[in-house]
DNA sequence: AAGCCTTCCAACCGCCGGCCA
DNA sequence: CTGGCCGGCGGTTGGAAGGCT
């Protein structure tokens, strides 16, 4: 029992569009929205199925789109995010201001994608290749291999802030310089983030508190932070010594995310890594997330050095 | 100049999950 | 509960553009 296509095929035009059939999707949903894609061609009087019309709309004609060659910033941006959530290309576009997952997935596709197998690294995994194959042999399928980079990142982050909550007074003893994700949560970017999240009483006491119980409340904000502490550390060099994972790949030392795809993931902790990845997907990106991006900045010229630009 | 090859990206296709009657 | 509708997503394709011989 097949699915019913998604419209009527005959009758209707494919192909690249037209200026003027630009002109009236745009003009359409200017006065109308787009309410029903499905209904939209037939009350705008385009000779297209309505996936098209989302598809023309969504990925060249919104008025949001940013045109142009992606920066250096947004590259990077792109394959630390890969690195965490995959080929999920519309959350990863969710990141990218201005930009479609059409056109990310594209730039990964034809740069990034290359630009990893130039540096001895498997585009999928994130790991590095050696002759017999990536160092670490990942999970079976990619979605449960990010589980359990999503799980050890925040048993990390967990057991760290446990450790770092002990020293929380003085902020400085014991704190390495590296520790940009526990530098953040003590500047006027964390205070400024614990403000926005003052009304979860359960959370946001502290990073540690905030972590551990990430998954027990379902705070967004905690696993926004687990993310920060992750991304954090994927983008301060040498802030891996200790992990369990060893990411050094022949051609280069630079930064790598992949933390402990072997480590021990217990049916249990795939369920919070469950719900943390869940939350990921959800979390509306463009207001607490732009933390993470003052931390990109902060890092990102370190990045430079150990630059994942490969001259083809 | 012509033909071939490669790269790039807009658009299509099919599947999935949420919603609703 | 079930099945159809719909929007969204990721994978793939086809053709235009540019480079090379």
């Amino acid at each position: 029992m097949g699915r019913t296509p998604c419209c009527d095929k005959k009758g209707l035009k494919k192909g690249p569009w037209t200026p003027e059939e630009d002109e009236i999707l745009v003009e359409y949903i200017k006065r109308n929205g787009h309410g029903s894609w499905r209904s939209l061609p037939k009350l705008a009087g385009l000779l297209r199925c309505g996936k098209s019309c989302r598809l023309r709309w969504t990925n060249y004609l919104r008025p949001d789109i940013k045109r142009g060659p992606f920066t250096d910033e947004e590259e990077k941006l792109v394959i630390q995010l890969h690195g965490i959530l995959g080929n999920r290309w519309a959350a990863i576009a969710s990141q990218l201001p201005g930009r479609t997952d059409n056109e990310i997935k594209n730039l990964w596709n034809t740069h990034l994608k290359k630009r990893m197998l130039c540096m001895g690294l498997d585009p999928q995994t994130h790991e590095p290749f050696t002759s017999c194959g990536p160092t670490i042999k990942a999970p079976a399928s990619p979605t449960t291999r990010h589980m359990a980079q999503w799980e050890s990142a925040r048993l990390e982050a967990e057991a760290r802030l446990s450790r770092e909550s002990l020293l929380f007074n003085p902020p400085s003893l014991g704190k390495t310089e590296s520790d940009y994700f526990l530098r953040m949560w003590n500047s006027e970017v964390g205070e400024s983030f614990r403000k926005l999240n003052k009304g979860d009483k359960t959370a946001c006491q502290s990073p540690t508190s905030q972590v551990s119980s990430s998954t027990k409340c379902g705070s967004v904000s905690a696993v926004t932070m687990e993310i920060g502490h992750n991304l954090a550390r994927s983008l301060t060099p040498g802030s891996n010594q200790n992990e369990e994972t060893e990411c050094k790949s022949p051609n280069s030392n630079h930064e790598e995310m992949v933390i402990g795809s072997d480590t021990s993931c217990s049916n249990d902790s795939q369920d919070s890594s469950d719900s943390a990845l869940q939350l990921l997907l959800d979390f509306p990106i463009n207001n607490d997330m732009s933390f993470l991006e003052d931390n990109y900045v902060m890092s990102s010229a370190m990045l430079t050095d150990n630059s994942l630009i490969c001259p083809l």
